[in-house]
This record gives C-alpha cells, structure tokens and sequence, in this order.
RNA sequence: GGGGGAUUAGCUCAGUUGGCUAGAGUGCUUGCAUGGCAUGCAAGAGGUCACCGGUUCGAAUCCGGUAUUCUCCA
C-alpha cells in the first residue's frame, strides 16, 4: 500500500495540473517568455533521436547557431529517456522512480542572470511558493575536476549558503555535477536541488547527506541547475562559450510525489489514474504483489512514452527512433501478458485516458486519439502472434531436444528471428525442467552487435572555421534565386567505410537543405579564384545549419564560390511540391479532415504522401482526388507566399500545422488559393498552380495500420506515364486487329482458351485411356502369380504416366507393371507394384527403377510401390523394356 | 545501415534427407436431414507452391537474384 508521510499530508490537495501551472506562472513573473514543448521525436540531428533534455530545443542559442529571440524562457518539455547512466530501459518499473516519458520543468537565460538569480529563484519556487519543507533539502555543488583542470564551483556555494547549513550543501565531483549534452558541445558545472522524503524516524537514523546521489528512492534529485560556460571540442579540451548560460531541468513526476506527500511517483494523480484502470481490468489491486507491482509501473509508464511518440509522428517500425518505440511497447506487453495473463491486446485502453489527461497541456494525444489507439492496438495484436508463434517454437524445440539444456544457438535463434523473448524463453524452460545456455546466448548476441557496430563507424571531424568572424547566421535565398556568390564559413570531414565526403556551411546559399519532404538541391560550386568546379551531391540540414555535401574540398577555401543550383531538377521538385498541398487539401475535400499528413517525399522525379486514413480507398475516391488536383491545375492559381507571419496569425488563417514539427515563431505560409489549400510550409513552390502541367496517382497503398500512402507524378513524368499506358493499350487493340471493344475481345479470348484447354485434356484422357486398355491386353500372369506388364508407350503429358499407372494399380491385383514413353524428347519411366508384393516379395519400385533408368542415362527413385525416373537417351526405352523381363 | 527468417487454396497453416496425382482445418457452392435455427451428413469448386534464373533425369523442397513481409542489432 502506498504509503503516505504524515507530516506531508497538508500539500495532499495539490493536483498534477496545479503544480504545472504554478510553475510555469512563477517564472512568467520573473519575467520568462512561456514557450510549448517541442516535438519528442527531433529532426535533423544526427546525435539525438529524441528529446531528452529541456534544453534540446534550444542548443542553436548555446552554441551559437541561432540569434537567441528570448533571453529568458520557462516551459515544460515532453522528454524520453531509453538509455543512459541512470536510466536503462530494463530498469524501468522496478523501481519507483524512473521512467521512460517524463515532464521536465525547466528555466533559461540565454546571457542574462546567470548563478545567483536561478538559485535565489530555485529556492523561491520551492520553499516559497511550493512550500516545500527546507528541512528536507540539499544542494550539490561541483567539487572541481583535475583532468579538466577545472576548480570547485564556490560561487555558487556561496549562494546557497544564505539559505541552507554548510552540512547540507554537498560538492560533488565530475560524474554527478558537470553536465555534458553529449561527447561534445555546451557544458558546464551543475549545482543539484534533492530532497529527502523519507520519516522522520529513518531521517533520525540516518542524515540524509550520506544518501545524496545514492540511488535512494526517496531521497531524490528533483532539480538540476546547470550553469553553461564551456564548449567540449573533439579533441576533448574545454572552451570558453562567448555568453552563459542557465539551463535547469525540474522532473515533474518527482516534484509531483514530493508535493502530493509520496513516496513513489507512481503513487501522484499522474500515474493513479492508469494504474488503477489496469488493476481493475487485471482483477487485482496496486500494491499487494511485487511482480504485478512492477508490471503495473511498466504499462502505466510505457504507454505514455508509446503515444506521445505516435502523436509527434514516430511510428513502431524496425530501425532507428521506431524501434525504439516497438521495443518500448514490446516490454509493456512483455509484462502484461507473463505477470498480469493480459492475452489479448489491452494498452491501447489507456489511451483515451491519457488523452483526457493531457487535454489542456499537450493536446496532441485528444486529437489524434482514435489514430494512436489504432496504431498501438495493432503492433500489440502483431506481437502477441509473435509470442504465439514463437512458444509454438519452443515446444517443438523441447520435444526434439535430447539433453534438457537449450542450446544457446536456439535461444538466440527464437529472439533474434522470431523476435521472442529471452527471459520468457528461460521462464518457459524452468517450467518444463529445462534450462538454457545463457553463455552461448550472450555469446551469439556479441557477435550479431559486433557486427552491426562494424558497420556503423564513421568517423566526423570538429568543424573548420574558415572566417574569423563565426557569424553563422546563413541567409537561405533559395526561394528567391538560384545561383548566388558566397564564402565558405566553415567545413569538415566524414569518413565513413573507405568513403569520406565534406561537409561545408556557406555565408549565404540558393542550395535548400532536405526538410519537409523536399529533397534537397544539387549543382555545383565555383571558385572565383582558380575556377574550380566542385559538384553539390546533395544538401542536408543539421539543426539549423545549410550543409553543402562535395567529395571533395576547393583547394583555395578562402575564395568566394559561385553556387548554382540544378535548375532543371529544382524546377520539378517545385511542380511536386505544390501538387502535394494540392493533393493534401483534395483528400481532405473527398475523405474528411481526419485526413493529416504523416510523411512526405518531395523528389524530382515523384512525390509519395502519407497520410492518416483507415480504409482503402476506393477508385471513386482516387479518381474524385486526382480530377480535383487537376482541377486546380488547370485553374491556374497564383502563389500567395508570406513569409515571416506570426504563428497566431497565421493559424488563424486556417494554416495546417503539423503535430511532430517544430515551428518557431514566425512561420512561412504557402496559399494556392486562401479557400482551398493554406499550409505552413518551408519548401519551394511553382509561381501558379498551371506549372505543375498534369497530376497522375500512380499507386494507394498502406504503409502501417492507419497510415496509407499515395505515390504521384507531375508534368513530364506524369504524362510519360500516361502515354506508356496508353501504348500498351494500342498495342493490345494491333494484335487484337484494330478491335473497338478489347475488354469484352480478350474476356472472350480467355473463356475460349479454358474450353479449348478442357478439350484437349478430354482428348488426351481418351488417349491415355486407350493406351490403358492396350495395356491392360499385354497383361501376363506369370508363374508366380504375377500379373506383368512392361511396354513402351506414346502417351501425351508426363503426368499421364501416373494416371495411368495408379488407375491399372487398381484394377489388376499382383500387379508388376513399367511403362517406358518419350516425353517432349526425353525418356521417361514409371514402375508400379502392387502393396503386397513390396511387403510380401521384398520387391521396391525405387530400387527396380534406378535399375533400369541405366539404359536411358538417367536416375530416378520414389517410393517402394511408386517410382519413376528420366533420362537422356531416349533410343534406350526399349532396352528398358527387355530388362524389365529378366528382372523375375 | 547490417544480420536472420518467412512467402503453399478466400483465411490459418502442414508438407520430415529433392521423387504422393500438393494436403488439413476453416470459409464458400450445391444436395440431403430437422417445422425453423444452432448444427449434422455428403458431394463439389478453389493452387502459375511470391517472381526471375540456375543445379538435376526430376524442384514447393537445393543454390543465386528481385519483391513483399516478420524479426534482431546499430
């Protein structure tokens, strides 16, 4: 039972929402701009597959990429956290405190207050407004670190000493209290607010210094003030940022069980809602068993993780970031289905439940609710085939095993192909007085991770600056033009299996970086120095930098470049991306405005969109789509792009934001038309619709449970494709003589084909029953009771031999019968016996065969009673025959 | 991005080292039985064994490639 810290209790009445708010309030006053969270699931970085942090949303301001809009910002941000020093997916849900998707609460100054005002706020907050308890509170301060040549933090233990005793302000060294974003970038030493919630019978006991950083579950860190001054380099050395920076990150979830006077945060209004929903559908109750406990903790923190991916646009899939979430979802169930019998698919339940929670604050789960539980309700029926299918595996296993050890081969075997579970395997065995090889399991995952790592090295380079001046404020002017002289601001290297290429950031450029579904450009760059070309393979975006990717790097870097782009291919790419809005807003028109985007290539040479929608369509709605993108076409709409609109403004005209992007605060709106088809988009489009010339659906296919996905062509390539078809038409018509009516012709064609085939194998059956017949008139009955048969035969198809021989199998009794016939060429024989002569005499069809195939130049076999065999020779059947005498 | 598996009747799947006329269950059609239904009995239709190529006297089965899909790792 949980249980609650009597001397807490007054701050029982605080609800999840309450805390939220407060927070985000108490910063509004100390005048910080409340921003949204961004998406969980992050685009254009190579280093992070998902928010992890509050910070990552704002890395351009650290590291200087991006101007900074607001020197001061509060907001809460959805996170995920699957690996890590602390937090490994398979720890989840053993204990109390850990979770895969949390909230965190957090605060910035981007170069303005810095040490004194976060701590003098942090504790404001807390003891203030919070009113938590300061008796229960420690600071950490950074205790230095020699490696990093780096002193101990006294400026902020002298902050904090105005309000907590030197006893409970701990230094602490590099591991704990220096946070790092990753191998390099922004970082700094970090000073750590933890409270202790245990009774106070146990806080006498022990002080609670000693378990600080200890991994206590009720003595937890519950913030993180981290003061940015450095930036770590490849090389590992430490530079000085030209600005500092507070970044600090509050765990909702934490604060929530410190407020609400618990002990487990699963034990808050966050999680009590679902836990009790899944205890109850369970028909048992929280808190009397610890394996249902943990499985209890796993759904309930799980699901959330689950759905928020789903709703920023990561569906379960089988590499990157949607593995991650399959894998996530996978455990849920994983638990569910061995520890609380759920046998049939249950999580997405608690979707709806969620929902309604998050309403006010993160409103993407109310309204892609029905989508989500769609989704997660079929990967779970997936995988519970899986596991269906791979117990069935392991019971084979176990009847055809010898020893009553699995081998580890095996075990492997079920996880990696079959996608069933090691431990439940290990589970099952003990159950049935088995055990597993756990060595050679371990050993065969080695070697499959080895593998995979192999092929994964590439090795980057730190960046080049090539300015002085590092004014990296890129001006894109791709919209505008496309060609442009501009300097390159900074460069480096990728080498990755025996391949390397460069990777160059120019002042300015017309090349667009792939994002939105638009691929990015190619061209070249010229030198106006020594008249270097150097190609542009493609353009990538990385955070918010325009990357020009070249094989090879301008040997005079310092000189100014010429920088043109393909225009010819741009100029598709256009056509197909104005008929993608095009085509967005007639699905709408024709399916309903459930329809939203769920991905999108922009190519030249093709356009794919996927989109939500839980049907096929029909032809009707894929003709009424495509005539209507046509429609528009030929409408000839103009462009109406406004660039630099206010977000607010710009969803009030009806602009379609997407759930899963980032949008900052002014936005670009692409209009063809303000009734029909208003997006936010960053992508380049035709002047007027009449460019994109011609629209053609080529394919409608599903993609995943939920998600179709149309592929079309524009322009040429639409009308290349149009024609083709319209030539194997024409074609068909020549060869059916200039016929006006092919559809009924070719019906016709066919009906006539299946009689005529009936026909002819009527007449061969008549032939075969002939040659049955005389067969049967060479009959002799031997001495020994024999009835023989051994003759050389005309006979139509090969299958005719069998017919024919299991037909005379029964109608003669002590049957020994050969047939010899040449078949397309080629000889072939059969040997026929009755049953009781294999039994009785000892007499085998297979053997007698092989025997006689000799005389053709071949081989054959079968069974005892039935064998045939074919050859090369065919001047060899009547030898065959003359030996099939001499054989009784 | 790198491994492994799967693809056989409308659906779910068998098919043992290459040699049954490629099967089962379910569904479908028809007939029979019961007043009707659940159902029972009988008969029947339905397969380019994913596709392309190779090895072989012979390939659903072995080998290579393609497509689709499942699964693990990064």
């Amino acid at each position: 039972m949980p249980k609650i810290n009597p001397k807490l209790k007054r701050y029982n009445t605080m609800t999840s929402k309450e805390i939220r708010r407060i927070f985000l309030d108490f910063f509004k006053e100390k005048s910080h701009q409340i921003v949204p969270s961004a998406p969980l699931v992050i685009k254009n970085d190579p280093t992070l597959m998902f928010t992890n942090a509050g910070m990552n949303q704002f890395k351009d301001f650290f590291l200087g990429n991006k101007p900074v809009t607001y020197s001061r910002i509060a907001d809460t941000q959805k996170c995920l956290r699957v690996s890590g020093k602390h937090n490994d997916l398979e720890e989840v849900g053993i204990d109390t405190y850990h979770h895969t998707f949390f909230e965190m609460l957090g605060n910035w100054s981007f170069g303005d207050y810095f040490k004194k005002e976060a701590i003098d706020w942090a504790w404001e907050l807390l003891v203030v407004r919070y009113k938590l308890d300061k008796d229960r509170l420690y600071a950490t301060v950074f205790g230095g670190d020699k490696g990093d040549n780096l002193p101990a933090d006294e400026e902020a233990f002298e902050f904090w000493k105005q309000y907590l005793p030197e006893e409970r302000i701990l230094f602490a060294d590099k591991k704990d209290n220096f946070w790092e974003m990753g191998d390099t970038g922004p970082c700094g030493p970090c000073s750590e607010i933890h409270i202790d919630l245990r009774n106070d019978a146990e806080r006498a006991k022990t002080p609670g210094r000693e378990l600080v950083n200890q991994d206590h579950p009720q003595v937890v860190e519950i913030w993180n003030l981290v003061f940015m001054q450095f930036n770590r380099k490849n090389d590992g050395s430490l530079h000085a940022l030209p600005a500092q920076h507070v970044d600090t990150g509050m765990g909702f979830e934490r604060l929530a069980m410190a407020l609400q006077g618990k002990t487990s945060n699963y034990d808050t209004d966050v999680f009590t809602p679902l836990i009790d929903f899944i205890a109850n559908a369970a028909a048992t109750n929280y808190g009397k068993d610890r394996k249902k406990d943990i499985a209890m903790r796993v759904m309930a923190d799980h699901i959330r993780a689950i759905a928020f991916a789903i709703a920023d646009g990561e569906m379960p899939s089988n590499n990157k970031g949607g593995y991650v979430i399959k894998r996530i979802l996978r455990r849920a169930v994983r638990y569910a289905y061995t520890f609380l019998d759920f046998q049939v698919p249950f999580l997405y339940k608690l979707v709806p439940i969620l929902a309604a929670q998050f309403a006010e604050t993160f409103p993407e789960l109310k309204s892609q609710e029905e989508f989500i539980t769609k989704v997660i309700k079929n990967e779970e029926d997936t995988f519970l085939r899986t596991l269906e299918n791979g117990l069935k595996r392991l019971e084979h296993e176990m009847e055809h095993l010898e020893s009553h050890e699995i081998p580890g081969k095996v075990v492997f075997e079920l996880y990696d192909t079959f996608g069933f579970p090691a431990d439940l395997t290990a589970l099952i065995a003990r159950e049935n007085h088995f055990t597993i090889d756990e060595k050679g399991f371990e050993q065969a995952m080695g070697i499959q991770k080895e593998r995979s790592r192999k092929d994964a090295i590439s090795e980057t380079d730190d960046w080049q600056f090539v300015q002085e001046d590092k004014s990296i404020n890129v001006d894109f002017l791709g919209y505008d033009t496309l060609q442009a002289s501009a300097k390159i601001v900074e460069y480096r290297k990728i080498a990755r299996k025996k391949q390397s290429f460069y990777q160059i950031v120019l002042d300015q450029t017309p090349f667009y970086a792939e994002s939105g579904g638009q691929v990015g450009d190619t061209g070249y760059i010229q030198a106006h120095s020594n008249g270097e070309k150097i190609e542009v393979i493609d353009t990538q975006k990385e955070n918010d930098l325009i990357i020009h990717i070249t094989k090879k790097l301008p040997t005079d870097i310092y000189s100014s470049f010429d920088c043109v782009v393909d225009a010819k291919r741009r100029k598709n790419i256009k056509g197909n991306h104005s008929a993608t809005h095009l085509l967005h807003a007639a699905l709408r028109h024709v399916l309903g405005t459930h329809v939203t985007q769920k991905g999108s290539l922009v190519a030249p040479n093709a356009l794919r969109f996927d989109f939500s929608h839980f049907a096929k369509m029909s032809e009707e709605e894929i003709l009424a789509v495509e005539g209507e993108v046509n429609q528009k076409i030929r409408e000839n709409i103009e462009l109406q792009e406004m660039r630099n609109v206010p977000i607010e403004q710009a969803k009030q005209m009806g602009a379609m934001a997407l759930f899963g992007e980032k949008y900052g605060d002014f936005v670009r709106v692409i209009i063809f038309d303000k009734e029909h088809s208003v997006e936010l988009c960053g992508g380049t489009h035709v002047a007027s619709t009449g460019e994109i010339g011609y629209f053609k659906i080529v394919s409608e296919a599903s993609v995943a449970s939920g998600v179709r996905r149309i592929e079309a062509l524009t322009a040429q390539a639409a009308e290349d494709y149009v024609q083709n078809e319209l030539a194997q038409i024409q074609e068909i018509k020549n060869l059916l003589k200039g016929s006006k009516q092919i559809t009924k012709d070719i019906s016709r064609i066919l009906d006539e084909k299946s009689e005529l085939q009936k026909k002819i194998e009527l007449y061969e059956n008549q032939v075969a029953q002939t040659i049955k017949k005389q067969l049967l008139e060479t009959c002799e009955k031997l001495e020994n009771g024999i009835n023989f048969i051994a003759q050389k035969v005309e006979l139509p198809t090969a299958n005719h031999i069998r017919q024919i021989a299991f037909e005379l199998e029964h109608q003669v009794d002590n049957l020994f019968l050969v047939i010899a016939t040449p078949i397309e060429g080629k000889p072939q024989i059969a040997v026929m016996l009755s049953a009781n002569l294999v039994s009785d005499k000892g007499l085998n069809a297979s053997k007698i065969v092989r025997e006689l195939a000799k005389e053709i130049k071949g081989g054959g076999g079968g069974q005892p009673f039935f064998a045939t065999a074919g050859g090369k020779d065919v001047s060899g059947l009547d030898n065959v025959i003359e030996k099939a005498k001499t054989m009784l």
